[in-house]
DNA sequence: GCGACAG
DNA sequence: ATCTTGTCGC
């Protein structure tokens, strides 16, 4: 792991301002080492909350075979609860997991997408995008839901999508990705722009509403898959 | 002051 | 997020 960025142990308005501050050095452009490995991650619970469980699954990029995407490592690092979920600062419950589970991983991959909104939050700085400054790698925010930001109806078919705004400023888009379904809030993190952000969810997409490593981290985090390899 | 509010 | 059964539909 690289350097610490920050501390952890913060109260409410000290993670706040911490946001504002982070949020400034996310890269908003491209900067992508050619793909060749895709990580989705999401955080579980259990205890009744007193655990937190951290997910990631490692897939290999197959353009030829995509969205059918082979798993090449998964793994589920466990650590006490920090703290209770509040709106906003939802990095700060679960990326330490996050990041514990990352340092278990033997395959790096070049490329993390996660459960929850990149720059597509009140100061900019999602789970998605904190997470990205943490690990320096480009991150995708893939959320079941809004946080903040307003948009149009979008379309009913599979792909159509519609930007999401922030008063003049694109914070991400919101993604029809199955027919019939809610859609889901898609948002750049870090090093990546929106464009390819689309680009990399709309590829990874079967027919299932969440793209191939978010659906397959979800699982894996959720306790419905009491399996571990 | 009154809502809204990722997971 | 998690607690939880059956049920509607491809």
């Amino acid at each position: 792991m690289l350097a610490p960025l920050h501390d952890w142990n913060l109260v409410p308005s000290e993670a706040r301002a911490l946001q504002s501050q982070l949020a400034e050095r996310l890269e908003t452009s491209d900067r992508l080492a050619p793909v060749s490995h895709i990580a989705g991650v999401d955080i579980g619970f259990e205890d009744g909350g007193e655990t937190t469980r951290a997910a990631v699954v490692v897939l290999k990029w197959n353009p030829a075979t995509a969205p059918d995407l082979s798993v090449v490592e998964q793994v589920v690092y466990r650590e006490p609860t920090r703290m209770p979920y509040i709106p906003g600062l939802l990095s700060f419950r679960e990326v330490p997991a996050a990041l514990g589970a990352f340092a278990m991983l033997s395959v790096q991959p070049e490329l993390v997408m996660v459960d929850g909104q990149g720059i597509a939050h009140p100061r900019r700085l999602g789970v998605a995008a904190h997470l990205g400054l943490w690990l320096d790698l480009p991150t995708i925010g893939i959320a079941k839901s809004r946080l903040c930001g307003k948009h149009a109806e979008v379309g009913e078919q599979r792909g159509d999508w519609v930007p999401l705004y922030a008063g003049a400023e694109t914070i991400g888009a919101v993604v029809r990705s199955r027919a019939k379904v809610k859609p889901v809030y898609v948002s750049p993190g870090h090093r990546v722009t929106l464009e390819t952000s689309l680009a990399w969810v709309m590829r990874c997409l079967g027919r299932t509403k969440l793209p191939e490593p978010t659906r397959l981290a979800d699982r894996l985090a959720s306790r419905r898959d009491e399996r571990q390899s």
